[in-house]
DNA sequence: ATAATAGTGTCTATTAGACACTATGGG
DNA sequence: CCCATAGTGTCTAATAGACACTATTAT
């Protein structure tokens, strides 16, 4: 109704001369996942420049205008700043790395330099790709996720979005968020102990990340990105315990697994030896051609609540964004 | 390995001199959908300028660097562009309204001026929510969406980023991608032939959305977003049976619905009227305080494979992102 | 009156999960 | 030897979906 008149099309800001409107930047954040002696670890870098200095951010860097694509982009920055070469042997375990869009974070102030838009990308790698390797990505390293404080910064990204309610006025509330500053001393990088606090608003990424991984484990086949190429059913069990971070029925795990259509195809072979305790040997698997889990792999409900009388217990979080 | 050397931190590009970098335009389209009739429409904006003159286009426009959320400007690019004032009157269906990120589209080349980075918002709305009205926005206007050309403009967006196989080197191959020209005559807003073809990728991203939507209504309990504040069961099948296409069997979906805690809670009330040709009066509810709807509605599964044998047929079409 | 619809009851095939059991191999 | 583990069998409660039935209302 009385909107100030503004052209129908979208106003193009003087494109011929760029900086004539918007001095936005874009970037790609990439939030890896991996597995390391059964404890999901995300890829960090140490900061070395002045917003933030010394505290641990997610690898990334700025989109370059007209030269690539936002997942080429993540796939470069995952190179330079981690030594993380994806594409570069699909023979080995890091050719067959996942990615795929999280979602982009785009609030003013997120950044105090000026207004930065994110572009987060999420990854599932196999176990331990080269730990950061004598690259200039020195400072390149893996953190427990449960080694991260990831309440800080709430309220800002995809998450915040008006998801239950409706948007109301204006949709999030702009966030106070003055970014947290580099008081967090870096920690010993497998540490269980000492909670890092992550700059800008990555914590919510990260969290919004796990969200997503924990989610897609229940209807995709990708927990498989996290072992080799072979594997055996109570490796991919530990996946599965390690992302949701709950203990599964072996036995059940097992058949249930083998009852989805295309998620894993036997090798003939069986595993070099029995568990880690003793027991026979695991047979091998690689994975299936299935892109969906049907029926998908559900998590044990979390019976938080109290769950109303007569109705069974419910209340799975909502995956971030999908 | 042998990266080249680059700082290890992201390289910050001349930021008080934002023109001595990266070009790129940030721009947020927004992909709203509702019923009219009981077929799911989409809001297009007829576009006057350029590049693909005359074509249809989604609702959006520049983000204003500095000024405002990604989600803010979604919802000014609303009013603006399609006299949709969301949070004016939460009292009305308008107040409802539902608006979450979908996906972030930045390919070079999808824009023949510049290097533009699209971030896409999916919107359910309720039945016509003012039909543009007199606004500037003389040109928006709702089609249905099995009247778009959504096969054209693959291998773009989000949905295009390594999803089954992991990343071979580039991510996704670069596509060669002409934009259509704007050859395509507009028709009949709510006309069901003609086929439409869109500006840009906007036909990719209507499609993520369609498929994000088809996705959400199995676990979220967002179909209520498509009905006004009360709403009877009828309805709310008719909701499920336009966005999936599907007949769905009233009795066990009724039975279903209301075993689903959260879903819906009842209002005293009942439909003014019977069915459109007889029957009792439906008795009237709200939406439930549910986030998730657990356990969810699920697809009856569309049989097109050949199912292995002794095996339950099973292809569900992978959510766009999630 | 006729026909279509809202809502409920009931039956059945399928499934998730608990439990039990055998066989295998590490320490 | 002892014990943890891989893998399978079996039982039970819960569920999805098909079908049937009634009561109510538009035409």
């Amino acid at each position: 109704m009385a909107t100030p008149p503004v052209t129908t099309d979208q106003q193009w800001p003087a494109a011929h001369e760029p900086c004539a409107y918007a001095p936005i930047a874009v970037t790609v954040d990439v939030v890896v996942l991996t597995l390391c002696q059964g404890r999901l670890h995300v890829l960090l870098v140490q900061r070395g420049e002045p917003p933030h200095r010394g505290c641990w951010a997610l690898p990334g860097g700025f989109l370059r205008a007209g030269r690539e694509t936002l997942a080429e982009a993540a796939v470069r920055e995952l190179a330079e700043e981690a030594g993380l070469r994806l594409g570069a042997d699909p023979s080995t375990a890091l050719g067959r790395i996942h990615l795929e869009q999280l979602g982009t974070y785009g609030d003013p102030g997120r950044d105090p330099r000026m207004h930065v838009v994110s572009v987060a990308y999420l990854a599932f790698a196999p176990d331990l790709p080269a730990p950061e390797a004598g690259t200039d990505a020195a400072t390149a390293a893996w953190h427990r996720v449960d080694s991260l404080d990831l309440a800080a910064n709430r309220a800002s990204g995809p998450s915040a979005e008006a998801h239950g309610g409706g948007v109301g006025g204006r949709t999030g509330a702009r966030p106070t968020q003055g970014p947290p500053q580099a008081t967090t001393r870096p920690t010993d990088p497998t540490g269980p102990s000492a909670v890092i606090t992550l700059a800008f608003d990555h914590a919510r990424i990260v969290a919004d990340g796990l969200d997503r991984a924990r989610a897609k484990l229940e209807y995709s086949p990708l927990a498989t990105a996290f072992l080799g190429h072979d594997f055996t059913i109570p490796e991919l069990r530990a996946v599965y315990e390690a992302v949701w971070d709950e203990k599964l029925h072996p036995g059940n795990f097992h058949r249930k697994v083998l009852s989805v259509p295309g998620f894993v195809e036997g090798t003939g072979s069986t595993a070099d030896r029995g568990g880690a305790r003793g027991g026979p040997r695991a047979r091998c698997y690689r994975p299936g051609d299935a892109q969906v889990l049907h029926p998908p792999l559900l998590r044990p409900a979390r019976e938080s609540e109290p769950a109303a009388p007569g109705s069974p217990a419910c209340s799975r979080p909502l995956p971030s964004t999908p």
